[in-house]
DNA sequence: GTCTATACGAAGATAGAC
DNA sequence: GTCTATCTTCGTATAGAC
């Protein structure tokens, strides 16, 4: 069966989002690229455009936890890679037209409840990698340290490498980080 | 004597970019901002709105230039510190509501020339910042990788920091590279 | 250089029919 | 659940007077 319409209305903003930004994340491109019914979105989202943003942070915060996830168990060497190349591929399948949901809407909204979520989605990926880097075999202060490093440069990286469309600086910037974690244990 | 019309446009449209983002970088925004008259934008701008960002991500570019140049002649680790004390009192003095208008346009822009002149941008800084850090002590090829760590580090620090409004992760996660730093000489 | 007036389109949102 | 119609506001842009 097909899927259901709020949640291809969800997984089209959260796509618009890390493409596009918040401003292009309006209801008539929702609707064009999810092909939905323009009448459903208010029914499905009787809070506005807010309540369909805030789904779509929480559709993109669910992918990077899975991502971590799936890394989960294994060396902490192996986690990092994990994480990197996935970010990496992202970046190369979309020709660098794609990015982080979560950092276009921090930099592009006023709303406090948007901000909130983004906040808490950042601290909850980077809880999410200390626990698996610290079951991969690293002190777990050093495991916090090392998870916010290699959340705000791969945020960063990413952001480079959008308006670069290259992934060298990612490359280079992101090829320090497995020595740098040599060090920590 | 006053400042020229157009500087103070444009010193207003930067600050709005790095604010609000590149939607709420409106015409009428800069004019109640900057106090400046209505008929004067498309005299200094024919271009219209992407000619006014062009030359605000341009005074970005100066800004953080002249930030690292100040810096520029020490040793390499006082050049990392200073730039990360330059972003970190940004944030703090604004009450994180001011990150990088360079993120801002890239993460929400279709335009071309928009996107070309981000990626150079970015690319400038981490070439000055490279060059402070050879100049300060480091080998050639190490100190352009660390400056492209450094970069993304801290772009990315910002945003996660703007989203929590605190400086904690910030501080956590840049906290770790000056001990970088150490192994790279 | 700066003003007003105005055109045009897009966006968010609501009401009421089907 | 979905449709159409409509309202309001805002943003970009142009024309022509001062």
């Amino acid at each position: 069966m097909a899927k259901d319409v709020r949640e291809r209305m969800v997984a089209g903003a959260s796509q618009l989002l890390a493409t596009k930004g918040l401003q292009a994340t309006s209801f008539s491109e929702v609707i064009e690229l999810t092909d939905t019914p323009r009448g459903a979105i208010y029914h499905h989202f009787p809070g506005g455009k807010d309540e369909l943003v805030l789904a779509a942070l929480r559709q993109s915060r669910a992918l990077m936890i899975g991502s971590i996830d799936s890394a989960e168990g294994q060396d902490a060497a192996t986690v990092l890679a994990a994480v990197i190349t996935g970010w990496r591929t992202l970046l190369v399948s979309h020709q660098f037209a794609m990015g982080c949901a979560v950092t276009a809407v921090t930099v592009a909204t006023e709303a406090d409840d948007l901000l909130d979520e983004a906040g808490r989605i950042f601290g909850d990926w980077q809880e999410r990698l200390a626990a698996a880097y610290s079951n991969g075999g690293l002190d777990a202060a050093k495991a916090d340290a090392f998870a916010a490093l290699t959340l705000s440069s791969i945020e960063g990286a990413v952001i480079i490498a959008r308006a670069q469309r290259s992934v060298d600086r990612f490359d280079q910037s992101l090829g320090l980080l497995p020595a740098v974690l040599d060090t920590l244990r």
